[in-house]
DNA sequence: CAGATGGTTGAGCAACTGTTCAACTATCGG
DNA sequence: CCGATAGTTGAACAGTTGCTCAACCATCTG
């Protein structure tokens, strides 16, 4: 671990930080973190999820749902499918999507639980 | 409730769709949902989460140990403050950062599982 | 009081993001 | 094959976001 190049600041408590910087992981692993919780950080595909929570659906029907473009809605599936959060089976015409696990809605729960307080 | 406006397609599936959506809440709460979730979608601000997770920092503390301004991290730290993911106490000159409750905790462990798999 | 240090704030800029638009593929029915 | 419909894709644009910078406030020390 090497230094940081420059601090803006002198450190107070050298133990404490040392102790914490022990316990910290790679930068790529709070990114990584991050990237999957930005795709819950927008009301389109919240919204998306918690209508996926409740039944399987198609492209058409979401768009209905939401008063969105397919477009738009196809290109938001993408960034899901594409965490895992959600998955798809295509049927003729139809690609139905619906949640890839249950780590979804325990998130969701999670958020909702800490703005009903 | 209204009918959409202007749909881009035809609803295929009728009964689902107003299955559905009678089960969906109001946009709003969509909007607060992931302006929630937004905060934990940035690398720096989960950093931060899980440092003040391990320990309560002051504001220099947490500058050095990401190599970041006090001036960023400040800000950051105003975000989360809003929201009521973090709290901090004043002891003369420092302002001491820790987390609000163990939702933060919680919410960061079940997006770690979802990556982890 | 003055100086130093911890912390906050607002403006500004570069990078990113969500939607729209247009073009495209794929599948079904005739 | 043709037309219609479901869905995908990439470019482009407006809106947002995270950091930097400079100025500021707050508290401690002498």
């Amino acid at each position: 671990m090497e230094e940081q190049p420059v601090c803006s600041c002198e450190i107070i408590h050298e133990d404490v930080v040392r102790d914490v910087r022990a316990q910290l992981l790679d930068k790529e692993r709070y990114i990584s973190l991050a990237t999957l919780f930005k795709l819950f950080g927008d009301g389109t595909r919240v919204q998306i999820l918690h209508a996926l929570e409740q039944h399987e659906l198609c492209v058409c029907d979401l768009a209905a749902l939401l008063g969105l473009t397919k477009s738009a809605v196809s290109h938001q599936l993408k960034s899901l499918r594409l965490a895992r959060l959600v998955k798809y089976r295509r049927d003729g015409q139809n690609a139905y999507y619906s949640l890839a696990d249950d780590h979804v809605k325990k998130i969701l729960d999670m958020g909702y639980e800490h703005i009903s307080e």
